[in-house]
DNA sequence: CATCTAACCGCACGATCGTGCGGTTAGTTT
DNA sequence: AAACTAACCGCACGATCGTGCGGTTAGATG
């Protein structure tokens, strides 16, 4: 979840799927770009299709005529399936990261910023930035029990996901906020817990309640371990 | 979540799959008996797949070539994919009920009853009774945000799930073992979202330290809902 | 200028899918 | 004994899938 600046399927690198950079100055390519943007487009309508229906329903057929490309296009845009599935992750990781750990860190690190991540999630989840609620609860169960390169780079992210709430609780115990004895690890992963358990809930039955118990649960866990002195936001809004 | 005695495929009904029952006494019958015995040897092979890839990836051809049946054969036997599918959820609820449910049923309602049913959760998720962690974790996920009558299906037994939680935590309240002002729809959504994550982290990183993140995590709830003459089990096995 | 190459397209391939149809066997019912 | 039917099988269909190949266009490079 490392926020950078990006080609449109996510790759880090400016190679096109694996041959060498066609770009030696900075400045944008014409025909480079074109194949960013419509790159962009299908992976725009990639993360839907696999945060509704998985990844595996993608298909480049599927996404050709939708957007009407052809076949072929869409397959050398790519160069395989797989790597369609990996950009797909790619640009997934991408909208996480906008919607959820940029929010997080306009608060200032403590318990206020922890706060604020949850309730960037929850939100994040209920708005269905992806329409079928949490893009990576998705994908990681469809993919938690197989191997290969898209199992480990959906279990990357969420390794890294959750080493940055962790990272935050540690920013909110050296600030005094949350309590030296509290076993951190422990937390998160109950933070993470109730936060994806609303989401999977909320999806399933079309139900937004599962929110607040999230959010009612995460409070008393951050009340329990927060120090005298730290002040938490309320679990409500001001209105 | 009920239990019954019920067709391999589930089934509570003696119907074959929508047409007249073909028993008109309590014996078996040996044709139809047959058909229930390959029935369930399909299933058995079903709920494997769809464990580790989902519903989705259940094949009539790939079923009948594993077990060296006809694919026209495993047709006739279910009449459609959805079908099959739905009688697959019905077989992994047979098999949940009976991990799960029965060994809880064993224990006196309270406390202990509502302990013994988190350890055996833990228990049939670590112990992969389906390859692939949880059954339900698995194919919630990827028809959480589908129409259709498997979604129904899934969702039902999900909503059963819950219901015996909270039934089983409303007994231990009835025996004063749990405080009266508890909210137990809370306590009940938090225990499962603590099961859930442990099976989801569990499974997609091949550790199994979350169990016992998890176990902690839900024996910190209930101590704290317990009542003071309430006597919980320990959390870790008496050894 | 010529050369190169990324972004496309059209087409075709082998594989797999769900499903329908007709037939055979054998257990059930009348 | 006759009628019926569930459990199979073999075969064929149309659809869709991922992928390879050859060609065209147009921007980048030297």
């Amino acid at each position: 979840m490392r926020v950078s600046a990006a080609q449109p399927d996510g790759r880090t690198d400016g190679r096109p799927h694996g041959r060498t950079d066609a770009r030696t100055d900075g400045r944008t390519d014409g025909r480079v770009e074109r194949g960013n943007q419509t790159r962009g487009l299908v992976l725009a309508r990639a993360v839907e299709i696999a945060s509704t229906e998985g990844l595996d329903a993608l298909s480049l057929g599927r996404l050709a005529t939708g957007l009407r490309l052809s076949k072929s296009g869409v397959f050398t845009l790519f160069g395989s399936k797989e790597e369609l599935q990996l950009a797909t992750v790619r640009a997934a990781t991408r909208i996480y990261t906008e919607h959820v750990v940029r929010p997080a860190l306009e608060s200032p690190p403590g318990l206020e910023r922890v706060w604020r991540l949850c309730v960037s999630w929850l939100t994040y989840s209920e708005r269905r930035i992806f329409p079928g609620g949490c893009f990576f609860a998705s994908v990681s169960a469809e993919f938690d029990a197989r191997d290969g390169r898209v199992h480990d780079s959906v279990a990357a992210a969420r390794a890294e996901w959750t080493a940055f709430v962790e990272r935050t609780l540690e920013e909110a115990r050296e600030v005094r906020e949350i309590a030296g004895d509290t076993d951190l690890p422990q937390l998160a992963f109950e933070i993470i817990a109730l936060l994806e358990a609303a989401n999977a809930e909320s999806v399933l039955h079309g139900d937004s309640a599962p929110y607040a118990r999230a959010r009612r649960g995460i409070h008393n866990r951050l009340c329990a371990a927060a120090t005298d002195s730290a002040t938490l936001p309320a679990e409500q809004p001001a209105t």
